[in-house]
DNA sequence: CGGGAATTAGAGTGCATGCTCTAGCGGAGC
DNA sequence: GCTCCGCTAGAGCATGCACTCTAATTCCCG
């Protein structure tokens, strides 16, 4: 019946997914819809993955792969704008790729608790590495603030990496571009501290803003 | 059998669905658990309202006449920096008793068409609030800010305002505690406009700050 | 009382969904 | 060609859910 090369069928199977939880949420693509989409048996599909979970699990493994990756670096680097506005392209454009995870968020935690635990962490890493590049920044002069000010300002930027896209979402429910929404994300976060930025720093940001925000 | 007054049945409904969706998330909340919470029947339940989401909907429409009446206020009135704060206290609080729309939005969102609807323009007003209150204090002189930053910071206000409460959740998921949530919430978004602020006012934050941080 | 309307009970239905079970296919090595 | 084994098909099961239907009860009002 088909002539596709047969020996990915553990990989089809969550690409497949991951493409379909994010177009439609997670709780909204039964097993049969995957199998469908595959053309493939719903036996197949569990004959490759025990449960549902799994493969969310599978998927998710990968997205908390490349975020550690990610937050991993501000940590151990000194710190500039330029550093900070490619941190969050890269952030955002991760967190598009499996925005799923993102939209649901409340639902699948409260159903998984693996998701639960590792998700957590995964806020709180970015909360930390929010708070290290802000502290880089201050320590190299360009950022002007109190260290509660700074815990605050980490603390709301990890609030608008992890929920802008749901905002988004809920702002316009039919536009799944996702160019303009990463930008946008990080626009957003840059313009979280760019009121602390001293001189050059923040024209640096105004600069960046005009170029990316029309776009 | 009982003895309870029985004529209140359609008001009943609404209260335990709103205490049971809160603590439990609409969606782990069947119609059969209400109805036996309740020690009614389902056929009773149903004869009440047609369905769980006119349910729903009729606790949705008692919190958007709350919050409408909330966000109403900042746009015709001379804000200072304590209006914003017990603006925030209000909204946080109100947010609270209706929690679980924010719980699962997303999804609840994308099964009932009204709610998409009606929650996209609260969202909307909620920026405008937001916004409306910045150009206030800047016309007051009390804040410091070109047009691009107050958009840019409204937004954020936005953000935080309504993901506030998410945030918490996944960050300690069995903590369900109103006070210091709410507090937190006003004093995360206080800290998104505290560097604009010039003067006297930031010095108020600060002290703000200070009374409600720790409690 | 009596009768009609409002309310309630509770068994039951239909459907969706995650998942299982068994039989069979097909390719690789002997 | 045979056999073994990884892979696949697909009917079907168990469960949980929103919701329905009819009969009974209770309440209101004359």
């Amino acid at each position: 019946m088909e002539r596709k090369p047969k020996r990915r069928t553990r990989e089809r199977i969550v690409e497949t997914s991951l493409r379909l939880f994010n177009e439609f949420g997670e709780p909204n693509v039964t097993t049969t819809v995957i199998a469908d989409e595959l053309n493939i048996s719903p036996g197949n599909l569990y004959y490759h993955y025990r449960n549902k979970d799994e493969i969310t699990n599978t998927i998710f493994g990968a997205f908390e792969r490349e975020v550690d990756g990610l937050l991993a670096a501000p940590a151990h680097r000194a710190a500039t704008v330029e550093d900070l506005w490619l941190f969050l392209h890269l952030l955002f454009e991760a967190i598009w790729r499996y925005r799923f995870l993102y939209r649901d968020l409340n639902d699948l935690l409260s159903r998984n608790r693996l998701l639960e635990i590792h998700f957590k962490q995964i806020l709180e890493r970015k909360a930390a590495a929010a708070e290290a590049l802000c502290r880089g920044l201050a320590e190299g002069g360009e950022l002007l603030a109190t260290s509660e000010e700074i815990s605050a300002l980490a603390t709301n930027m990890a609030v608008v990496m992890t929920y802008w896209l749901s905002f988004e979402y809920v702002r316009n429910p039919r536009n799944p571009q996702e160019g303009p929404i990463a930008a946008r994300g990080a626009y957003q976060v840059m313009a979280l501290l760019a009121p602390f930025l001293v001189g050059e720093s923040r024209q640096l940001v105004e600069k960046l803003s005009r170029e990316y925000l029309p776009g």
